[in-house]
This record gives structure tokens, C-alpha cells and sequence, in this order.
DNA sequence: TCAAAAGTGTTACAAATACACCCATGA
DNA sequence: TCATGGGTGTATTTGTAACACTTTTGA
């Protein structure tokens, strides 16, 4: 770093940069994939949709907090009680118009959103299906649509290798819950029975008592602070429309981030092969 | 990006950040993995060794290029002739004791260093073996030691799953010397047999005359400008010491990047498993 | 002629898939 | 009682690891 500057170099003599984060947070509502955009209400760009994100403040200590305070300050989801990891860092000339601009782009999945988002600040914040992005019906400021897609790509292989499909849901969860959250990911249909197996022997995965469910803790605060009877019971996508089957057993995972020790496989992703 | 900035927002009141590009080139020589660092000359860490680097320029088109443009002043080299990737971006508030340095670093395999280094500046830049440097021998300045491991990380385990080992490799390699960059990026024993099967079946991988030789273009050029006979036979780590033997065929790979359709297992990384 | 490296064959085992099947429940 | 979803059993197939073996060369 530095090699190559002047021996008289100055701290402060840099050229004119600017630094934010942008964080793409992903949850599941309806059975779809959806991203939190917000809407611009300035020029450039304005009245189109922009992931939520901020200058790197003297504040931050970090560039993981500075992500965290944005995501806070736009849904009001605490650190910890979203999966949040860097992603990529984009830092083209002209992909802002007004100057120089290098985002560091983090991703982020979680549960549900505690606040009917709206944000702190006046602009409107909304969840989006992935698919109309995908299609192109949504119209994204600046390269954040690249940004969106190189986020999906790393949200739909890091399912196949690691536990983090669990940051979709609560703390406790059934099989099902889980499976569910990869059908809608990967948009795929997978073996329920095959499925059911992979989590079972995975280690990656503990299977919880019911009266358990309240003390689990996922390294954040499960939705609200007081723990209340039935707060954890299946209250995912697979709850609702329940017309019977037997009762489901409920599961968590100790450390989301962890590797499977047998990947998830997913359908049609290892096409082009040969032999 | 920048919701949450008031309404008569100047694009020239942002806190003041520099931004870097930090190179982690990683090349094989004597059968060892190195990283090339240069020695620091000014304060602070002066006398330490750090990752090449420097200020993202305005003509720096893109963060890609900004890399590209610091790994060919170091060493020489020219974008194309190695792989460049970003890795992660580094931004917290004290890892430069003089101001807020945002680094963005990237990593990058070659097959050989076509200048004996020297760089261009007058700062030695050497290659060094990265045990060395995981056994904690080397002192790295700023919080490169992390940046160097976060790149060793990623560099092994993309050799399990893309074709990216023949960057370290000449265009046109023998199966035993691509063996042997994974021999030595991994540091474990891997089966001469099963190894050679995984390449020829592999579709990422194809089979090249010998007069096919030197029309072989990876996307870069093949160290030297006029390709000359013998110019891309076995250079690599299996040819030197060669005492006998049935003679090995050549190979290629169109894309290196591409993701191998059946993964390259390594040895002993999928420990911790249960059942 | 011998050692070393390239490349092939073979076998034993582990894992993934597909799918049949039983179980427990709510409507 | 019946449809629905949870969960288990199992046969088939596929992939992998281990290793013996043949071939072709340089010293």
C-alpha cells in the first residue's frame, strides 16, 4: 500500500473519493424472494429504485458496522439479527454521475422484518420480488442491478454449501420451513424426503424440544425481547395454509455461517458437463 | 446509495477516505507458493514487508484496472497474462495510522515472473514463500497478514471447483504439472492416477498437439511476443529434474474461470464431518 | 537394466437420487 | 375418512479413493 508514493506524501493528498455501503437484504415473504429497495427521491436517478446504503461515516469503526447501521437505520433490524457479509466493491468512474464513488457492497438475509419498513428517513423503502428485477420490469439506479445479481449468485451457491438458508428463518424452524426457503431460492422443487435426511445428518443442524424453542439464540434477538409461548412455533411460509400432516419436529442451527459437511445439492447447476 | 443525504446535497462534502488497490500475487517457484511483497521504505511499518499497492487513480477506468495497472508497474506484467480477481475490500478506521484508507484488495496467479522483479519504483519487491508467512516469520504492515490469508483462503478453494490452477501453468501444461500447482497450493499428496482421469474428463481441460503448441492464446500473451519452439514445453515444476519417464501430453484450458463440472477433491477439507 | 513418470484397469465403498410407503393430523 | 404433509425404507446409480499394473522414456 502507498509504495510508489512520494517520500514527501501527504496523508491528505488523495484524490477526491467518495466510499458507501450499500447493503442488498434479501428475505422471503409469500413464498417469493424479495430485496429491499428504496426510492430515490433526488436527481440522479431520481423516482427509480436503489438499494439502501450511505457514506462510510468517521463513526463506523468498521466497514461490517457501517453496513449494520445502514441496514438498522432502513428496517430497524438490529446487528446480529441478520446475516451480513461483504460482497463485492464497485468502483467504476462513471457509475456515479456526479463524482467518483466506490461502493462496498454487502449482502444480508433475514427472518421477517420487525418494522413494517418504512425507514428513518423520508424515502420509501419496500420489499421486491427478485423476479421482476430479474425480468427487467424494475428500473435500478446507478449498477445496482449488477450489484442485485452478483448478490443473488453468491446468496444461491452459498445455500448449497453452508447453513445460511436458516437466516430466512426463526430460530426454530421445521424441515419443511427450511426447504421451502431453498425451493424459493433456487427456484427448483426439491425431494422432500431426500431433504428431510440431508438436514438430519448434517451437524450443522439440532434438533430442538419444543419447550426449548424461546431459549435458542441465534446470535441475535429472536424478533421481540420478551420470548412468548408459540413465538417460534412453524410461523413461516409453510404454517399458514397447513390443512393437516403429522406434527413437524422443530430444528435450529448452532452456527448459520458453518459448512455443511454434505452439500445441498442444487437441480440443474451442474449442467454443461461432459462425459 | 446516499439515501439519507439532505436534499441540497454537494457531491464534494463526503468525509475524507482514501481508496486503494492492494495486489496478492501469488506464483509458484521451486515448488513452493509465493506472495510477491515489497519492503516498505517510509514510515509508518517502514522496513516491513507489504502487499504492492496504491491510490486509485482518476485515469483508472474501473477498480479491475486500477489492479491491473499496479501488478504491471510491480512486476511487469500485463493485464491478461495474469488472472485478476477481487478479493475483499478492507476499510477499518485505524489499519493506516495516518488517515482512513479504504483498501480494495485483489488476488492474482501467474505462471512466471517474466521480469526478474525489481518494480518499477525503486522499493524491493521480492517473492516470498507463504509458509513462511503462515508460520508468522514475515512481518507484514497494516493488516496485510489478514489480507494475504483471506487470499490464500480463496485461492485454495477455488481450485476445487474452477480451472484457475493453470495460471500457474504455462498455456500448454502437462497433467502432472498441474498436479503439482495443486500439490503445492494445497500442500497435500494427490493420486497421479485418479488426478489424470479428473482432468481428462473434465471438459474444462483439452488435449493439445505438441505443433499445436504456441498458437495456444489464454488470453494474454505467452511470456514472450514471438512464440518460439519448445517455448511452452515442459517448463513447469515436473520438467527440471525429469529423469526418465513415457512422455506426458499437453494440455489446455479455454477458460480458466470456468467451474469445473465434477470438483477437484481436496484432501482433508471436509473434516469435522458427522455420520 | 533400472528407476521414474505417464497413463489404464479394477475393486470396494460412499453418496445421491428416485420413489414407494407408512404415520399423524386437521378439516 | 380423506387429503395433506412429515418422515422412513430401499433399490439403483453414480462418483470416488485406493492401488495394482503396463508402458515409455532417460540415465
Amino acid at each position: 500500500m502507498n509504495s510508489g508514493s512520494p517520500p514527501g506524501y501527504d496523508p491528505r493528498d488523495f484524490p477526491p473519493v467518495a466510499v458507501t455501503v450499500d447493503v442488498v437484504l434479501f428475505a422471503i415473504q409469500e413464498g417469493e424472494l424479495n430485496v429491499l429497495l428504496v426510492e430515490r427521491g433526488v436527481d440522479p436517478f431520481r423516482g427509480d429504485w436503489a438499494l439502501p446504503g450511505g457514506f462510510v461515516q468517521a463513526e463506523d469503526g468498521d466497514l461490517y458496522r457501517a453496513a449494520s447501521r445502514e441496514l438498522a437505520e432502513e428496517t430497524g433490524i438490529d446487528a446480529g439479527a441478520a446475516y451480513l457479509e461483504q460482497l463485492a466493491t464497485y468502483g467504476d468512474v462513471d457509475r456515479d454521475p456526479r463524482m467518483r464513488v466506490v461502493s462496498v457492497a454487502y449482502w444480508a438475509a433475514c427472518a421477517q422484518l420487525p418494522r413494517p419498513i418504512g425507514g428513518s428517513d423520508a424515502a420509501r423503502a419496500e420489499l421486491v420480488p427478485v423476479a421482476r428485477i430479474e425480468d427487467g420490469d424494475i428500473a435500478l439506479a446507478f449498477d445496482h442491478l449488477r450489484i442485485v445479481q452478483d448478490a443473488l449468485d453468491r446468496l444461491r451457491s452459498k445455500l448449497e454449501y453452508t447453513a445460511l438458508g436458516v437466516r430466512f428463518c426463526l430460530p426454530a424452524f421445521t424441515i419443511s420451513e427450511l426447504r421451502e426457503v431453498y425451493e424459493v431460492v433456487w427456484n427448483a422443487k426439491l425431494d422432500a424426503g431426500n431433504f428431510q435426511r440431508k438436514v438430519r445428518y448434517n451437524g450443522a443442524f439440532r434438533e430442538v424440544e419444543p419447550e426449548e424453542v424461546g431459549c435458542v439464540d441465534m446470535g441475535g434477538e429472536p424478533a421481540a425481547s420478551p420470548p412468548e409461548v408459540g413465538d417460534h412455533l412453524p410461523a413461516g411460509p409453510a404454517s399458514p395454509g397447513r390443512r393437516g400432516g403429522r406434527p413437524a419436529s422443530l430444528w435450529t442451527a448452532e452456527d448459520p455461517a458453518a459448512m455443511l459437511n454434505s452439500p445441498i445439492a442444487r437441480p440443474g447447476a451442474a449442467e454443461g458437463g461432459v462425459r
